[in-house]
DNA sequence: GAGCTACTGAAACAGTCGTGTCAGTGGGCG
DNA sequence: CGCCCACTGACACGACTGTTTCAGTAGCTC
């Protein structure tokens, strides 16, 4: 049904984990395969080979950087926990994750794709910030108790979260301010839970 | 001293006025010579002529984007301004222009130049969140009374508040569930006066 | 009228893009 | 051995890209 349902072969995870730490430094914006495939070395040819096109690899490279997305939600809020940790809980690790340098790459990475998918919708980017909106969304949900998870209120608090933390990201990745960026989610953590 | 500092012609505002229109509706990711000369009656000879080479032309266009942004700026926190609004008014009337619907394509426009910045901080795109990020942060200055804008609590609330307005429309440009994202910004005015 | 400035059209330049063609390679398996 | 299959190199195709060259044209001032 799908066009590419064929269990990747191992040169094409090889290839794609090459060109996904191609991207993080690079860029997805002006990928080009020449430069690519010398970059990783490969070539133009065997790309297409084995991604189909340029669209697929990009598509592949979306893929890729949305499972590094969905690992990490998975370490906070697996939708079958038993306990829940609470929204506040969620936000501060979530933060602390988000704000370690180490993973700027791949943030500039994720806010690229985003900002693109709006512009255009259709093609290699379509949808991927609906997709990640939604991924967010829920995960968040898992970490409310279940009595504030459904129910209107329960929507609004997540979409709050998950607000200040993309915000606060685009502020980080832009400013490098991680003092001041960090003390306004503290900020919120405090006003979030009381009250 | 600057590479452009000649008063911009008339022909020339014409131009960068049809330019940034066709911007605002097909994005500058992509954006050729050739359609958008064809798209607003001119030509790629001329284009390079007024603009001097396409990365001039992105640079204008970035401007005239940004005079907008700053154009809505200064609407809510004129920085001598007798009597200051306060954060809370201040976020409450931001958002009711960014959601609105008309401003779309600009805010998209926006997301764009903003992400595009973050991967490659050199080029026409060069600096273009940082400085936005700096107007936005002083615009909120300018809406704190003076008690609170100096001093660290002042730089982390307004901080907050940006990061709330902007993650907000974030999820807004991609969901349109402005119902949804509405709230939670209320929610949190809510909690941001009292406590 | 001459001369200057601002603008414009047509065509061509060198380069890069994604992709297709054709001819292989090497290894596992019958 | 021979066959197949995943993979690969070299190269060319056509369609773009930003930019340049050359040759103007309108309008203004002297």
């Amino acid at each position: 049904m799908s066009e590419e349902a064929t269990t990747p072969s191992a040169r094409q995870v090889e290839l794609l984990e090459a060109a996904y730490a191609y991207a993080l430094t690079h860029g997805l914006a002006d990928l080009s395969l020449r430069p690519l495939a010398a970059a990783i070395g490969s070539s133009p040819r065997v790309l297409i080979f084995l991604f189909g096109s340029k669209d697929g690899l990009v598509r592949a490279l979306l893929a890729r950087a949305r499972a590094d997305e969905l690992a990490l939600l998975d370490r906070f809020g697996p939708a079958g926990r038993k306990e829940s940790i609470g929204l506040v809980r969620a936000v501060e690790e979530v933060w602390a994750w988000l704000a370690a340098p180490e993973h700027r790459p791949l943030l500039r990475l994720w806010a690229e794709a985003y900002a693109r998918s709006l512009v255009e919708p259709d093609g290699a980017w379509g949808g991927f910030a609906r997709r990640t909106v939604d991924d967010w969304l829920d995960a968040l949900a898992g970490c409310q108790p279940p009595a504030e998870r459904d129910g209107e209120q329960g929507t609004t608090r997540r979409t709050l979260a998950l607000a200040v933390l993309r915000g606060a990201l685009l502020d980080l990745l832009a400013t490098d301010d991680e003092a001041r960026v960090t003390a306004a989610v503290r900020q919120q953590l405090t006003h979030f839970g009381g009250c």
